[in-house]
DNA sequence: CGTATGGTTGAGCCTCCTCAAGCGCTGTGG
DNA sequence: CCACAGCGCTTGAGGAGGCTCAACCATACG
Protein backbone atom coordinates (compact mmCIF):
# COMPACT_ATOMS: atom_id res chain seq x y z
CA UNK A 1 0.00 0.00 0.00
CA UNK A 2 2.39 2.44 1.07
CA UNK A 3 4.83 3.53 -1.94
CA UNK A 4 8.72 1.92 -0.99
CA UNK A 5 10.78 5.53 -0.99
CA UNK A 6 13.04 5.29 1.63
CA UNK A 7 12.79 7.30 5.03
CA UNK A 8 15.04 9.96 4.02
CA UNK A 9 15.25 10.13 0.08
CA UNK A 10 18.11 12.81 -0.56
CA UNK A 11 18.44 11.87 -3.94
CA UNK A 12 19.89 15.22 -5.38
CA UNK A 13 17.06 16.79 -7.81
CA UNK A 14 18.40 16.31 -11.48
CA UNK A 15 18.31 19.93 -13.65
CA UNK A 16 15.95 20.14 -16.41
CA UNK A 17 14.07 17.30 -15.58
CA UNK A 18 11.45 15.54 -12.75
CA UNK A 19 13.40 14.90 -10.26
CA UNK A 20 13.50 11.63 -9.54
CA UNK A 21 11.10 10.96 -6.54
CA UNK A 22 8.81 13.29 -7.41
CA UNK A 23 8.50 11.30 -10.62
CA UNK A 24 7.71 8.12 -8.99
CA UNK A 25 5.68 9.93 -6.16
CA UNK A 26 2.20 8.37 -5.97
CA UNK A 27 0.86 12.03 -5.01
CA UNK A 28 2.59 13.59 -8.74
CA UNK A 29 -0.73 13.73 -10.30
CA UNK A 30 -3.35 14.76 -7.95
CA UNK A 31 -1.18 17.10 -5.28
CA UNK A 32 -0.02 20.60 -5.40
CA UNK A 33 2.89 19.06 -7.11
CA UNK A 34 0.87 18.51 -10.04
CA UNK A 35 0.87 21.52 -11.11
CA UNK A 36 3.67 23.00 -10.57
CA UNK A 37 6.01 23.72 -13.49
CA UNK A 38 9.69 22.07 -13.84
CA UNK A 39 11.46 24.83 -11.84
CA UNK A 40 9.18 24.74 -8.45
CA UNK A 41 9.47 21.23 -8.43
CA UNK A 42 13.04 21.28 -8.62
CA UNK A 43 12.88 23.72 -5.46
CA UNK A 44 10.22 22.04 -3.36
CA UNK A 45 12.23 19.19 -3.62
CA UNK A 46 15.33 19.95 -2.76
CA UNK A 47 13.58 21.25 0.46
CA UNK A 48 11.41 17.94 1.08
CA UNK A 49 12.19 14.58 3.04
CA UNK A 50 10.27 12.19 2.69
CA UNK A 51 8.94 10.60 5.97
CA UNK A 52 6.87 7.34 6.86
CA UNK A 53 4.48 8.15 9.85
CA UNK A 54 3.79 5.13 12.18
CA UNK A 55 -0.28 4.62 12.62
CA UNK A 56 -1.49 6.77 15.86
CA UNK A 57 1.62 8.66 15.66
CA UNK A 58 1.32 12.60 15.45
CA UNK A 59 3.02 14.95 13.12
CA UNK A 60 2.40 18.19 15.10
CA UNK A 61 0.81 19.04 18.57
CA UNK A 62 -1.26 22.22 18.89
CA UNK A 63 0.52 24.20 20.80
CA UNK A 64 4.61 22.92 19.78
CA UNK A 65 6.00 25.14 17.25
CA UNK A 66 4.77 25.09 14.10
CA UNK A 67 7.87 24.05 12.10
CA UNK A 68 7.00 21.63 9.57
CA UNK A 69 4.12 21.41 6.94
CA UNK A 70 4.01 18.12 3.83
CA UNK A 71 2.09 16.89 0.97
CA UNK A 72 -0.22 13.46 1.82
CA UNK A 73 1.37 11.04 -0.43
CA UNK A 74 -0.57 7.74 0.85
CA UNK A 75 -2.65 7.11 3.98
CA UNK A 76 -4.57 9.67 5.83
CA UNK A 77 -4.09 12.25 8.72
CA UNK A 78 -6.76 13.61 11.24
CA UNK A 79 -6.70 17.18 12.18
CA UNK A 80 -8.07 17.66 15.96
CA UNK A 81 -9.00 20.64 17.87
CA UNK A 82 -9.28 20.44 21.39
CA UNK A 83 -10.84 22.11 24.01
CA UNK A 84 -8.95 22.30 27.32
CA UNK A 85 -10.31 19.65 29.26
CA UNK A 86 -9.76 17.43 26.73
CA UNK A 87 -12.94 17.03 24.43
CA UNK A 88 -12.04 16.63 21.23
CA UNK A 89 -13.31 17.70 17.44
CA UNK A 90 -11.79 16.20 14.21
CA UNK A 91 -11.80 19.16 12.08
CA UNK A 92 -10.35 17.88 8.64
CA UNK A 93 -9.41 14.62 7.31
CA UNK A 94 -6.60 14.42 4.76
CA UNK A 95 -5.75 12.07 2.14
CA UNK A 96 -3.37 11.28 -0.21
CA UNK A 97 -2.84 14.68 -2.78
CA UNK A 98 -4.05 17.04 0.72
CA UNK A 99 -1.65 19.97 2.04
CA UNK A 100 -0.69 19.01 5.90
CA UNK A 101 -0.43 22.01 8.30
CA UNK A 102 -0.83 25.61 9.34
CA UNK A 103 0.72 28.46 7.17
CA UNK A 104 1.84 31.50 8.35
CA UNK A 105 1.34 30.57 11.86
CA UNK A 106 4.19 30.67 14.70
CA UNK A 107 2.70 27.81 16.86
CA UNK A 108 0.55 25.11 15.78
CA UNK A 109 -3.24 25.41 16.82
CA UNK A 110 -4.31 21.84 15.90
CA UNK A 111 -2.78 18.36 16.21
CA UNK A 112 -1.99 16.35 13.14
CA UNK A 113 -1.65 12.76 13.52
CA UNK A 114 -1.89 9.71 11.70
CA UNK A 115 -5.12 6.96 11.17
CA UNK A 116 -3.09 4.31 9.87
CA UNK A 117 0.51 4.10 8.07
CA UNK A 118 1.30 7.02 6.59
CA UNK A 119 3.63 8.39 3.74
CA UNK A 120 4.50 11.91 3.38
CA UNK A 121 6.86 14.78 1.85
CA UNK A 122 7.90 16.92 4.64
CA UNK A 123 8.80 20.06 4.09
CA UNK A 124 10.27 23.00 6.58
CA UNK A 125 7.99 25.26 6.97
CA UNK A 126 9.46 29.07 6.49
CA UNK A 127 11.82 27.59 3.33
CA UNK A 128 8.67 26.00 1.97
CA UNK A 129 6.69 29.65 2.49
CA UNK A 130 9.70 31.45 0.60
CA UNK A 131 9.69 29.10 -1.87
CA UNK A 132 5.95 30.07 -2.73
CA UNK A 133 6.65 33.25 -2.35
CA UNK A 134 8.89 32.79 -5.46
CA UNK A 135 6.48 30.78 -7.27
CA UNK A 136 2.80 31.88 -7.84
CA UNK A 137 1.70 28.88 -9.35
CA UNK A 138 1.94 27.10 -6.65
CA UNK A 139 0.36 29.73 -4.37
CA UNK A 140 -2.65 29.81 -7.05
CA UNK A 141 -3.20 25.67 -6.00
CA UNK A 142 -3.22 26.51 -2.56
CA UNK A 143 -5.38 29.13 -2.88
CA UNK A 144 -7.59 26.82 -4.29
CA UNK A 145 -6.46 24.06 -1.65
CA UNK A 146 -7.55 26.79 1.10
CA UNK A 147 -10.74 28.00 -0.43
CA UNK A 148 -12.50 24.46 -1.31
CA UNK A 149 -11.44 23.59 2.59
CA UNK A 150 -12.89 26.70 3.44
CA UNK A 151 -16.15 25.13 1.35
CA UNK A 152 -15.67 22.12 3.78
CA UNK A 153 -15.43 23.76 6.79
CA UNK A 154 -18.92 25.32 6.10
CA UNK A 155 -20.80 22.29 5.42
CA UNK A 156 -19.66 21.12 8.64
CA UNK A 157 -20.66 24.17 10.70
CA UNK A 158 -24.27 23.25 9.42
CA UNK A 159 -23.99 19.84 9.93
CA UNK A 160 -22.54 20.48 13.83
CA UNK A 161 -24.78 23.41 14.53
CA UNK A 162 -27.85 22.34 13.23
CA UNK A 163 -28.43 18.89 11.93
CA UNK A 164 -29.31 16.14 14.25
CA UNK A 165 -27.57 12.71 15.23
CA UNK A 166 -29.30 11.12 12.12
CA UNK A 167 -28.72 13.50 9.63
CA UNK A 168 -25.16 13.61 10.29
CA UNK A 169 -24.32 9.89 9.70
CA UNK A 170 -26.25 9.79 6.63
CA UNK A 171 -24.41 13.33 5.35
CA UNK A 172 -21.46 11.34 6.55
CA UNK A 173 -22.06 7.95 4.70
CA UNK A 174 -23.32 10.32 1.61
CA UNK A 175 -20.10 12.18 1.43
CA UNK A 176 -17.90 8.40 1.45
CA UNK A 177 -20.84 7.67 -1.56
CA UNK A 178 -19.14 10.12 -3.53
CA UNK A 179 -15.94 9.84 -2.65
CA UNK A 180 -15.29 6.36 -2.51
CA UNK A 181 -18.33 4.42 -3.61
CA UNK A 182 -17.84 1.27 -5.64
CA UNK A 183 -20.83 -0.57 -6.95
CA UNK A 184 -22.06 -3.33 -4.83
CA UNK A 185 -22.45 -6.96 -6.44
CA UNK A 186 -25.88 -7.87 -5.62
CA UNK A 187 -27.25 -4.11 -5.76
CA UNK A 188 -26.36 -0.85 -3.93
CA UNK A 189 -23.08 1.04 -3.05
CA UNK A 190 -20.14 -0.57 -0.85
CA UNK A 191 -17.78 1.66 0.99
CA UNK A 192 -15.53 1.53 3.71
CA UNK A 193 -15.64 3.73 6.41
CA UNK A 194 -12.09 4.76 7.22
CA UNK A 195 -12.10 5.08 10.94
CA UNK A 196 -13.40 3.97 14.23
CA UNK A 197 -16.85 4.51 15.25
CA UNK A 198 -14.85 7.23 18.20
CA UNK A 199 -13.37 8.68 15.54
CA UNK A 200 -16.18 8.75 13.74
CA UNK A 201 -17.90 10.36 16.64
CA UNK A 202 -15.18 13.24 17.07
CA UNK A 203 -15.81 14.31 13.46
CA UNK A 204 -19.35 14.38 13.54
CA UNK A 205 -19.65 16.42 16.65
CA UNK A 206 -21.23 13.17 18.71
CA UNK A 207 -20.10 10.42 21.07
CA UNK A 208 -19.87 6.65 20.11
CA UNK A 209 -22.71 5.56 21.28
CA UNK A 210 -24.97 7.37 19.30
CA UNK A 211 -23.16 6.59 16.03
CA UNK A 212 -23.04 2.93 16.59
CA UNK A 213 -27.06 3.74 17.61
CA UNK A 214 -27.79 5.28 14.49
CA UNK A 215 -25.57 2.87 12.37
CA UNK A 216 -27.73 -0.37 13.74
CA UNK A 217 -30.55 2.10 13.24
CA UNK A 218 -30.04 2.46 9.71
CA UNK A 219 -29.17 -1.31 9.34
CA UNK A 220 -32.27 -1.92 10.76
CA UNK A 221 -34.45 -0.28 8.28
CA UNK A 222 -32.47 -2.26 5.70
CA UNK A 223 -30.76 1.29 4.12
CA UNK A 224 -27.48 0.40 5.43
CA UNK A 225 -25.69 -3.14 5.60
CA UNK A 226 -22.66 -4.22 7.52
CA UNK A 227 -21.43 -6.79 9.66
CA UNK A 228 -21.37 -6.53 13.44
CA UNK A 229 -18.27 -4.19 14.20
CA UNK A 230 -17.39 -3.93 10.36
CA UNK A 231 -16.33 -0.90 8.86
CA UNK A 232 -16.53 -2.45 5.32
CA UNK A 233 -20.57 -1.70 4.47
CA UNK A 234 -22.96 -1.03 1.46
CA UNK A 235 -25.31 1.06 0.96
CA UNK A 236 -28.66 -0.28 0.04
CA UNK A 237 -30.95 2.70 -0.16
CA UNK A 238 -28.59 6.17 -1.31
CA UNK A 239 -32.10 7.07 -2.22
CA UNK A 240 -33.17 7.25 1.58
CA UNK A 241 -29.90 8.27 3.03
CA UNK A 242 -30.30 11.71 0.76
CA UNK A 243 -34.41 11.64 2.19
CA UNK A 244 -32.64 11.55 5.54
CA UNK A 245 -30.12 14.43 4.83
CA UNK A 246 -32.70 16.85 2.95
CA UNK A 247 -35.97 16.21 4.99
CA UNK A 248 -39.41 17.84 3.45
CA UNK B 1 -21.01 56.17 9.95
CA UNK B 2 -21.28 55.36 6.33
CA UNK B 3 -18.91 57.07 3.81
CA UNK B 4 -21.08 59.42 1.00
CA UNK B 5 -19.59 57.43 -2.10
CA UNK B 6 -21.76 57.76 -4.58
CA UNK B 7 -23.66 54.33 -5.59
CA UNK B 8 -21.98 53.78 -9.13
CA UNK B 9 -18.45 55.62 -8.63
CA UNK B 10 -17.09 55.08 -12.00
CA UNK B 11 -14.25 58.05 -11.86
CA UNK B 12 -11.52 56.90 -13.99
CA UNK B 13 -8.61 56.07 -12.79
CA UNK B 14 -5.78 58.61 -12.06
CA UNK B 15 -2.52 56.87 -14.35
CA UNK B 16 0.61 57.03 -11.43
CA UNK B 17 -1.59 57.79 -8.61
CA UNK B 18 -3.94 56.17 -6.19
CA UNK B 19 -7.17 56.19 -8.02
CA UNK B 20 -9.51 58.69 -6.32
CA UNK B 21 -12.30 56.58 -4.67
CA UNK B 22 -9.88 53.87 -3.41
CA UNK B 23 -7.45 56.98 -1.75
CA UNK B 24 -10.81 57.81 0.33
CA UNK B 25 -12.10 55.08 1.45
CA UNK B 26 -12.69 54.17 4.78
CA UNK B 27 -11.49 49.99 4.39
CA UNK B 28 -7.85 51.29 2.36
CA UNK B 29 -5.61 51.01 5.36
CA UNK B 30 -6.63 47.17 6.13
CA UNK B 31 -8.59 45.74 3.48
CA UNK B 32 -7.10 43.57 0.87
CA UNK B 33 -6.24 46.61 -1.11
CA UNK B 34 -3.87 48.25 1.61
CA UNK B 35 -0.96 45.52 0.30
CA UNK B 36 -1.80 46.05 -3.44
CA UNK B 37 0.50 48.21 -5.13
CA UNK B 38 -0.64 50.82 -7.52
CA UNK B 39 -0.68 48.67 -10.55
CA UNK B 40 -3.08 46.48 -8.85
CA UNK B 41 -5.16 49.09 -7.79
CA UNK B 42 -5.56 50.74 -10.92
CA UNK B 43 -6.88 47.48 -11.78
CA UNK B 44 -9.02 47.31 -9.10
CA UNK B 45 -10.56 50.63 -9.48
CA UNK B 46 -11.57 49.77 -13.37
CA UNK B 47 -13.53 46.89 -12.28
CA UNK B 48 -15.27 48.03 -8.78
CA UNK B 49 -18.33 49.87 -8.20
CA UNK B 50 -19.30 51.15 -5.10
CA UNK B 51 -22.74 50.01 -3.68
CA UNK B 52 -24.77 50.12 -0.86
CA UNK B 53 -26.65 47.65 0.22
CA UNK B 54 -29.76 48.84 2.71
CA UNK B 55 -30.04 46.32 6.22
CA UNK B 56 -31.69 42.87 5.37
CA UNK B 57 -31.21 42.92 1.60
CA UNK B 58 -28.65 39.85 0.41
CA UNK B 59 -26.05 40.67 -1.82
CA UNK B 60 -25.83 36.81 -3.00
CA UNK B 61 -28.52 34.12 -2.81
CA UNK B 62 -27.45 30.48 -2.03
CA UNK B 63 -28.20 28.58 -5.19
CA UNK B 64 -28.29 31.98 -7.67
CA UNK B 65 -24.77 31.89 -9.84
CA UNK B 66 -22.25 33.36 -8.21
CA UNK B 67 -21.24 36.61 -10.66
CA UNK B 68 -19.62 38.91 -7.74
CA UNK B 69 -17.60 39.25 -5.35
CA UNK B 70 -16.73 42.50 -3.04
CA UNK B 71 -14.72 44.03 -0.76
CA UNK B 72 -16.60 45.18 2.55
CA UNK B 73 -15.95 48.77 2.91
CA UNK B 74 -18.39 49.49 5.99
CA UNK B 75 -21.48 47.89 7.73
CA UNK B 76 -21.37 43.97 8.21
CA UNK B 77 -22.34 41.00 6.73
CA UNK B 78 -23.72 37.60 7.61
CA UNK B 79 -22.57 34.50 5.38
CA UNK B 80 -25.27 31.59 6.22
CA UNK B 81 -25.88 27.99 5.10
CA UNK B 82 -29.12 26.24 5.06
CA UNK B 83 -30.74 22.77 5.72
CA UNK B 84 -33.30 22.06 2.41
CA UNK B 85 -35.95 22.17 5.23
CA UNK B 86 -34.94 26.49 6.57
CA UNK B 87 -32.49 25.86 9.42
CA UNK B 88 -29.92 28.45 9.01
CA UNK B 89 -26.22 28.39 10.52
CA UNK B 90 -24.20 32.03 10.20
CA UNK B 91 -20.99 30.73 9.00
CA UNK B 92 -19.16 33.82 9.21
CA UNK B 93 -19.52 37.48 10.00
CA UNK B 94 -17.87 39.83 7.95
CA UNK B 95 -16.34 43.30 9.11
CA UNK B 96 -14.42 46.15 6.67
CA UNK B 97 -11.95 45.33 5.27
CA UNK B 98 -12.84 41.47 4.81
CA UNK B 99 -13.14 40.09 1.54
CA UNK B 100 -16.97 38.80 0.44
CA UNK B 101 -17.72 36.35 -1.34
CA UNK B 102 -16.73 32.22 -3.07
CA UNK B 103 -14.41 32.37 -5.35
CA UNK B 104 -14.00 30.07 -8.41
CA UNK B 105 -17.63 28.79 -7.88
CA UNK B 106 -20.01 28.64 -10.88
CA UNK B 107 -22.93 28.64 -8.23
CA UNK B 108 -23.00 30.33 -4.76
CA UNK B 109 -23.57 27.99 -1.82
CA UNK B 110 -24.03 30.70 0.49
CA UNK B 111 -26.62 33.27 1.02
CA UNK B 112 -24.86 36.66 1.77
CA UNK B 113 -27.09 39.54 3.47
CA UNK B 114 -26.19 42.90 5.28
CA UNK B 115 -26.74 43.36 8.85
CA UNK B 116 -27.08 46.70 8.54
CA UNK B 117 -27.08 49.15 6.13
CA UNK B 118 -23.35 48.13 4.53
CA UNK B 119 -21.34 49.87 1.84
CA UNK B 120 -19.26 47.86 -0.21
CA UNK B 121 -16.50 47.45 -3.62
CA UNK B 122 -18.17 45.48 -5.47
CA UNK B 123 -16.28 43.33 -8.34
CA UNK B 124 -17.66 40.90 -11.41
CA UNK B 125 -16.25 37.34 -10.04
CA UNK B 126 -14.67 36.03 -13.31
CA UNK B 127 -12.78 39.24 -13.83
CA UNK B 128 -11.56 40.30 -10.45
CA UNK B 129 -10.12 36.51 -10.51
CA UNK B 130 -8.50 37.33 -13.85
CA UNK B 131 -6.72 40.60 -12.15
CA UNK B 132 -6.28 37.97 -9.01
CA UNK B 133 -3.60 36.33 -11.26
CA UNK B 134 -1.75 39.01 -13.13
CA UNK B 135 -1.54 40.23 -9.30
CA UNK B 136 0.41 37.54 -7.13
CA UNK B 137 0.72 39.98 -4.43
CA UNK B 138 -3.40 40.79 -4.46
CA UNK B 139 -3.15 36.67 -4.62
CA UNK B 140 -0.98 36.10 -1.56
CA UNK B 141 -2.70 38.16 0.46
CA UNK B 142 -6.52 36.42 -0.32
CA UNK B 143 -4.64 33.42 0.54
CA UNK B 144 -4.19 35.21 3.95
CA UNK B 145 -7.24 35.69 3.79
CA UNK B 146 -8.76 32.11 3.32
CA UNK B 147 -6.10 30.48 5.85
CA UNK B 148 -7.42 33.08 8.54
CA UNK B 149 -11.09 32.27 7.59
CA UNK B 150 -9.90 28.62 7.46
CA UNK B 151 -8.78 28.63 11.28
CA UNK B 152 -11.59 30.52 12.55
CA UNK B 153 -14.07 28.31 11.13
CA UNK B 154 -11.93 25.24 12.70
CA UNK B 155 -12.16 27.09 16.12
CA UNK B 156 -15.72 27.70 15.55
CA UNK B 157 -16.20 23.71 14.66
CA UNK B 158 -15.06 22.97 18.02
CA UNK B 159 -17.45 25.41 19.65
CA UNK B 160 -20.13 23.55 17.80
CA UNK B 161 -19.52 20.21 17.98
CA UNK B 162 -18.07 20.01 21.02
CA UNK B 163 -18.82 23.41 23.58
CA UNK B 164 -22.67 23.53 25.63
CA UNK B 165 -24.31 26.65 25.06
CA UNK B 166 -22.73 28.50 28.15
CA UNK B 167 -19.37 27.81 26.79
CA UNK B 168 -20.48 28.78 23.03
CA UNK B 169 -22.04 32.38 24.41
CA UNK B 170 -18.99 32.82 26.84
CA UNK B 171 -16.47 32.03 24.06
CA UNK B 172 -18.78 34.60 21.49
CA UNK B 173 -18.62 37.31 24.16
CA UNK B 174 -14.74 36.86 24.48
CA UNK B 175 -14.24 37.59 21.10
CA UNK B 176 -16.05 40.72 21.60
CA UNK B 177 -14.07 41.79 23.99
CA UNK B 178 -10.68 40.82 22.03
CA UNK B 179 -12.13 42.34 18.87
CA UNK B 180 -14.29 45.43 19.84
CA UNK B 181 -13.96 45.92 23.61
CA UNK B 182 -13.09 49.45 25.32
CA UNK B 183 -12.44 49.75 28.72
CA UNK B 184 -15.94 50.83 31.05
CA UNK B 185 -16.12 53.81 33.11
CA UNK B 186 -16.84 51.69 36.37
CA UNK B 187 -14.51 48.74 35.74
CA UNK B 188 -15.05 45.80 33.43
CA UNK B 189 -15.08 46.14 29.64
CA UNK B 190 -18.13 47.42 27.26
CA UNK B 191 -18.69 45.37 24.44
CA UNK B 192 -21.51 46.10 22.00
CA UNK B 193 -23.50 42.41 20.48
CA UNK B 194 -22.88 43.57 16.69
CA UNK B 195 -26.37 41.24 15.89
CA UNK B 196 -29.81 40.30 17.39
CA UNK B 197 -30.22 37.39 19.65
CA UNK B 198 -32.23 35.22 16.87
CA UNK B 199 -28.68 36.20 14.66
CA UNK B 200 -26.49 35.20 17.71
CA UNK B 201 -28.63 32.03 18.10
CA UNK B 202 -27.71 31.21 14.49
CA UNK B 203 -24.35 32.31 15.09
CA UNK B 204 -23.97 29.22 17.61
CA UNK B 205 -26.12 26.49 16.52
CA UNK B 206 -28.30 27.68 19.69
CA UNK B 207 -32.08 28.85 19.98
CA UNK B 208 -32.90 32.15 20.64
CA UNK B 209 -34.49 31.47 23.98
CA UNK B 210 -30.97 29.37 25.01
CA UNK B 211 -28.96 32.34 23.94
CA UNK B 212 -31.23 34.62 26.04
CA UNK B 213 -31.45 32.42 29.02
CA UNK B 214 -27.85 32.27 29.25
CA UNK B 215 -26.86 35.84 28.52
CA UNK B 216 -29.78 36.13 31.38
CA UNK B 217 -27.66 33.78 33.63
CA UNK B 218 -24.78 35.63 33.28
CA UNK B 219 -26.40 38.71 34.15
CA UNK B 220 -27.46 37.48 37.24
CA UNK B 221 -24.20 35.86 38.21
CA UNK B 222 -22.69 39.26 37.69
CA UNK B 223 -20.59 38.41 35.37
CA UNK B 224 -22.23 40.48 32.39
CA UNK B 225 -24.50 43.93 32.73
CA UNK B 226 -27.30 44.60 30.50
CA UNK B 227 -30.60 46.19 30.44
CA UNK B 228 -33.64 44.25 29.14
CA UNK B 229 -33.60 43.44 25.85
CA UNK B 230 -30.20 45.53 25.11
CA UNK B 231 -27.53 44.79 23.00
CA UNK B 232 -24.93 46.81 24.52
CA UNK B 233 -23.65 45.38 27.61
CA UNK B 234 -20.45 45.37 29.82
CA UNK B 235 -18.32 42.14 31.06
CA UNK B 236 -17.74 42.73 34.46
CA UNK B 237 -15.89 39.69 34.95
CA UNK B 238 -13.52 38.85 31.76
CA UNK B 239 -11.91 36.37 33.99
CA UNK B 240 -14.84 34.05 34.48
CA UNK B 241 -15.89 33.97 31.00
CA UNK B 242 -12.12 32.29 30.55
CA UNK B 243 -12.66 29.91 33.19
CA UNK B 244 -16.51 29.08 31.78
CA UNK B 245 -14.36 28.74 28.17
CA UNK B 246 -11.46 26.34 29.76
CA UNK B 247 -12.94 24.39 32.32
CA UNK B 248 -11.03 22.29 34.83
C1' DC C 1 -5.81 -18.06 28.69
C1' DG C 2 -6.16 -13.40 30.25
C1' DT C 3 -6.14 -8.81 28.75
C1' DA C 4 -6.96 -5.03 25.76
C1' DT C 5 -9.45 -2.86 22.18
C1' DG C 6 -13.41 -1.68 19.52
C1' DG C 7 -18.19 -2.16 19.06
C1' DT C 8 -23.13 -2.79 20.57
C1' DT C 9 -26.95 -2.26 23.55
C1' DG C 10 -29.70 -0.77 27.63
C1' DA C 11 -31.31 2.48 31.51
C1' DG C 12 -31.58 6.87 33.30
C1' DC C 13 -30.71 11.61 33.24
C1' DC C 14 -29.72 16.29 31.72
C1' DT C 15 -29.32 19.82 28.51
C1' DC C 16 -31.35 22.11 25.20
C1' DC C 17 -35.42 22.48 22.13
C1' DT C 18 -40.42 23.35 21.57
C1' DC C 19 -44.40 25.65 22.57
C1' DA C 20 -46.57 29.35 24.83
C1' DA C 21 -47.34 33.59 27.23
C1' DG C 22 -46.06 38.11 28.38
C1' DC C 23 -43.32 42.53 28.37
C1' DG C 24 -41.55 46.86 26.36
C1' DC C 25 -40.61 49.62 22.53
C1' DT C 26 -41.62 51.56 17.87
C1' DG C 27 -44.24 52.90 14.27
C1' DT C 28 -48.74 53.61 12.19
C1' DG C 29 -53.30 54.89 11.49
C1' DG C 30 -57.62 56.48 13.17
C1' DC D 1 -53.21 61.64 21.20
C1' DC D 2 -54.27 57.02 21.85
C1' DA D 3 -55.07 52.21 20.25
C1' DC D 4 -53.07 48.62 18.20
C1' DA D 5 -50.09 45.74 15.67
C1' DG D 6 -45.44 44.12 15.10
C1' DC D 7 -40.98 43.00 16.56
C1' DG D 8 -37.36 41.72 19.62
C1' DC D 9 -36.57 39.84 23.91
C1' DT D 10 -37.50 37.28 28.23
C1' DT D 11 -39.33 33.65 30.99
C1' DG D 12 -41.81 29.38 32.11
C1' DA D 13 -43.43 24.43 31.47
C1' DG D 14 -42.87 20.24 29.35
C1' DG D 15 -40.69 16.93 26.37
C1' DA D 16 -37.14 14.71 23.54
C1' DG D 17 -32.72 13.78 21.77
C1' DG D 18 -28.35 12.73 22.85
C1' DC D 19 -25.04 12.01 26.74
C1' DT D 20 -23.43 9.25 30.76
C1' DC D 21 -22.73 5.16 32.96
C1' DA D 22 -22.59 0.36 32.68
C1' DA D 23 -22.70 -4.29 31.04
C1' DC D 24 -21.68 -7.35 27.50
C1' DC D 25 -19.70 -9.41 23.14
C1' DA D 26 -16.14 -10.35 19.54
C1' DT D 27 -11.69 -10.21 17.98
C1' DA D 28 -6.71 -9.63 18.35
C1' DC D 29 -2.68 -10.24 20.85
C1' DG D 30 0.77 -11.35 24.19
Amino acid sequence: MLSHASLLDRSPAVAGGTPGRCASCGARGNALCASVDEAGLTALHALGRRRILPSGQVFNWAGDRNNHCAMLVDGMLKVTASTSDGREQIVELLFPGDFVGELFEEDATLTISALCETDLCAYPRIAFERTLEQHPRMERMLLHHALAALGDARARMLALGRRNARERIAGFLLDLVERTGRPAPGGGVRIAIPISRGETADYLGLTIETVSRQLSRLKAQGILAFAKGDRDCTVLREDRLHTILNPV
